[in-house]
DNA sequence: TTCGTAATTTAGAATAATTCTAAATTGCTT
DNA sequence: AAGCAATTTAGAATTATTCTAAATTACGAA
């Protein structure tokens, strides 16, 4: 019966079949909970409250620093297991270290490679028609398109 | 005045201001040469002749099968030197292991996770209007788009 | 509540890809 | 042939990630 202040995390793992501990509340919080933001009724629609883009490390970085115990490994396991049950996706756009995207519906990245950013492109704002055929005995799984940065000349 | 059978390689590597070392020439062999395919004066118009998307660890194990003495620590080296010097690009398709394409004009891919293969499509093949602006201070270096694939259904 | 047990966490070892170091070798120029 | 910078390389080091096996924890049942 006690289940205050966790701000629906329990309930979201529960609903994907995610005993609810400690760092996986811990962990979901940091990356669905709305951080600073004033608590309020103001959905922007279907906008997303908070898009992150996350590697393992910064998130177990950012736990520590929220003095949440929990190991890298742990981080490693939920990541995956957030992304296996749909709450995560995984963006590739590094050869060397796996992003993970809180917006789990089609879009599209821009990516600063000198600070290891990513930024959300929503999907319509690149119209796509269709595509050439994939090779025989496949179907397209995703479209991922990534706008590498650098800095402006001069 | 000695120069047989390096099919222009040598030629290619100086070309770009790098020594035509026995180990460059081989593996510039390896990628940019036409294999088995009959040498004959059938060029096709702008195409190219061999296509390939390769791994570090793959091209060293062609290169040892074809007894080039060369080791995995000059592979590296110098898959990163041709792409400096624009002869390959880097497609970033997999976190965790970079892919090297020969073919360096503005296309993209599809690719099948499960056998890490790696399929060109034509630049023209898919249409791209104009893209939103990038964040303040940096401009686009390139768009790069991946079709992943999965088997078929049933 | 207290158990029993399966799920979860975790330290630390292991693996995989890649880079680094410092010494040996080699490709040009003279 | 000599000199020397460029290149190669073995092996160590680094980084990201996964694995293992033991300790802890969540939770339904009693
Ligand atoms: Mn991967
Ligand atoms: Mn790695
Ligand atoms: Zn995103
Ligand atoms: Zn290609």
């Amino acid at each position: 019966m006690v289940m205050i202040n966790d701000n629906g995390m329990s309930a979201k793992l529960k609903a994907v079949g995610l005993r609810p501990t400690r760092q996986r509340i811990a962990l979901a919080e940091i990356l669905f909970g709305r951080g600073d933001q004033p608590l309020g009724d103001q959905h922007l629609g279907d906008q997303h409250v908070s898009d992150r883009h996350v590697t393992a490390e910064q998130l177990h970085g950012e736990a520590i620093g929220r003095d949440v115990a929990v190991s890298l490994a742990t981080v490693y396991n939920t990541l995956h297991q957030f992304t296996g049950q749909g709450l995560l996706r995984e963006v590739v756009v590094d050869s060397g270290r796996s992003y993970f995207d809180t917006n789990v519906d089609a879009h599209h990245h821009f990516f600063d490679p000198s600070r290891g950013e990513l930024v959300d492109i929503n999907r319509d704002a690149i119209p796509l028609g269709d595509l050439p055929p994939p090779p025989e005995g496949m179907v397209v799984d995703s479209v991922d398109i990534v706008v590498r940065l650098k800095p402006t000349g001069r």
